[in-house]
DNA sequence: AATCTGCCGTGACTTTTGTCAAACCGAGGC
DNA sequence: GCCTCGGTTTGACAAAAGTCACGGCAGATT
């Protein structure tokens, strides 16, 4: 039974010895609260505290492992069906729908530090799903990293745009960032022209293409999708591009089922990647969430663009109903 | 309440699906099993049981931070008191002394990789503790590693010498391993010098000495060390080095109190790295973990060998009484 | 020196989790 | 169509973990 009578000081609690002792004793020996506390001769409520400490402190981390999602049935049959190198199905509850996103952010996040190596530059487009993905990756240094914006800056309604998403990713990662200081879209093709004469845009554009690996989503082409909202296109040319056959936007371009780039009007006036360039890649990681996107990803991948997937379960099936 | 009349069919509950959906629930959402019970509509029971499967499979990843034992307050003093570039201390109880060797090495083994990069060029050592470290690496594949084998290979009655230390640490690495093909010890300069000029062994150690880490641990001075139980040296050296002051070995030769090395009979026979390559390099691992060899670790950390060290409190603890 | 204050540690109680034998289901063989 | 077999699910019970209000020591304050 704990002596009574002595009393640790502050320090020594806080000193973490004894908390760090109790987490070892716990989760590495895999001794249970009594045995512990008899062990160190405390209480077990001690034990308790301690344990609430060291969790509180963080010296516990508890993840689910990739395996679980990259070995999932519906990643494997992606991964087979679609001959990409990895793919990462979030589960889902039917009665859980709106969750999902969030879930499949958090695995992308998750994911995405093991898929990076010291030395990669890396391609971050823009939109909410890449926001919300810079926001829970936790910060992790990894070494000689450069991130590079891949579509110029745009403001949302939603506080994001494209300057944000890779700075916040770069500053997780504790990496370079080379942004696109230029708006994504200009009122006419003369005005874009002279910019990239520019030769500090022109710059830009060129470390831009310096990536090796990417990091984005894939829009669908509706009139409430994000290419309109952010005023990227207006209606009437959204209505183009679909009676060309769009099924989708990568990094501000329009592509069509085969992951095709459809040349327009907009294209003259946008400053963003070219669509050939993001296919010269070693990795493509693709993150998309809702079951209404999987025609989008579908194409995105037919179109050479990606070689990983983040996804959910029922975007998973999805795809694998209508591709194949 | 869980309906009842439907079961899942194996391949469904081995499927996963079901299984990494209550481990989200668990480990990420933070549910209770009552709460993941009702929502998946099947019994508590039901919830224990793909918890443990997700466990068994290895889903589920729990280990305690390194921050843990890096921030530990004995692991700061000996930052702090001898310039090292981090400690780590393992927790240690009084009534426990024999478990200490293992949760050193234990601590080691979680610790390495990440204190390798890729590209890295890691020297290993040989030793009861380099072996113990190697079997308890948990393997994970790092990128362009190669292991160094520092010390010419010595049968020892334990089962464990130099090249497989170097290997094991290799395999667990995924790396490519370059050995020693010679004893450490020789019973006469002119074979060794032979040997030394040997085309392929010349070779060997010249690929050696590319190294950029080390990863050793420090004998000590007694009779019943590793360097006289394994042939090394005689008793008769032994009691010579002891004469010139010797307290510690490191890579088979011996060390005075600052660490110096000290010539004597042994060296012109030994194949090994020499002492004054070892300082350089980036980041030097000592692992040790009896608080015997607080001298011997001492010795090796003020001749400069070691900017990061393992060890347990009472070694800790030791070591900053004595040292300083 | 007495008092105060802020943690630390504890026992009793509640909630959560783990165990196990028995019931149950579906698939295939007779 | 019935039966057996292997794995799944479950309810009842047991063990472990979490909570909380109170008692106590140590160092600071007056």
């Amino acid at each position: 039974m704990p002596a009574t009578g002595t009393q640790r000081t502050p320090s020594q609690v806080s000193g973490d010895d004894i908390v760090v002792e109790t987490a070892w004793l716990y989760y590495e020996d895999g001794l249970n609260q009594n045995e512990i506390a008899t062990a160190l001769d405390v209480s077990r409520a001690t034990v308790v505290n301690y344990l609430q400490l060291a969790r509180d402190r963080g010296y516990v981390q508890v993840r689910l492992a990739h395996e679980a999602f990259t070995g999932h049935r519906l990643a494997m049959a992606l991964r087979e069906t679609f001959g990409l190198v990895a793919a990462y199905v979030l589960p889902e509850r039917q009665d859980a729908r709106h969750e999902i996103a969030a879930r499949v952010v958090r695995g992308a996040a998750d994911w995405l530090p093991s898929l990076l190596a010291p030395g990669d530059r890396l391609g971050v487009a823009w939109g909410k799903t890449i926001y919300d993905l810079a926001e829970r990756l936790e910060a992790r240094r990894i070494d000689d990293l450069t991130v590079l914006q891949l579509v110029g800056s745009m403001a949302t309604p939603y506080g994001f745009s494209a300057d944000v998403c890779s700075s916040n990713v770069a500053r997780k990662l504790g990496a370079a960032c080379v942004n696109l200081h230029v708006p994504a879209i200009l009122s006419e093709a003369r005005i874009a022209r002279t910019l990239r004469d520019e030769a500090l845009i022109a710059a830009q554009f060129e470390a831009m293409n310096t990536f090796n690996k990417t990091l984005f989503a894939v829009g669908s082409c509706t009139e409430d999708s994000h290419v309109v909202s952010s005023g990227v296109a207006t209606r009437q040319e959204l209505a183009w591009y679909l009676g060309q056959g769009a099924v989708g936007v990568l990094c501000g371009r329009f592509i069509d089922r085969a992951g095709a780039h459809i040349e327009g009007p907009l294209d003259a006036r946008m400053m963003a990647v070219d669509l050939d360039r993001m296919r010269q890649r070693e990795a493509g990681i693709l993150v998309s969430a809702e079951p209404e996107r999987a025609t989008a990803a579908l194409a995105a991948i037919r179109g050479g663009y990606v070689t990983h997937l983040v996804t959910g379960q029922a975007q998973a099936e999805a795809m694998l109903a209508g591709g194949g």
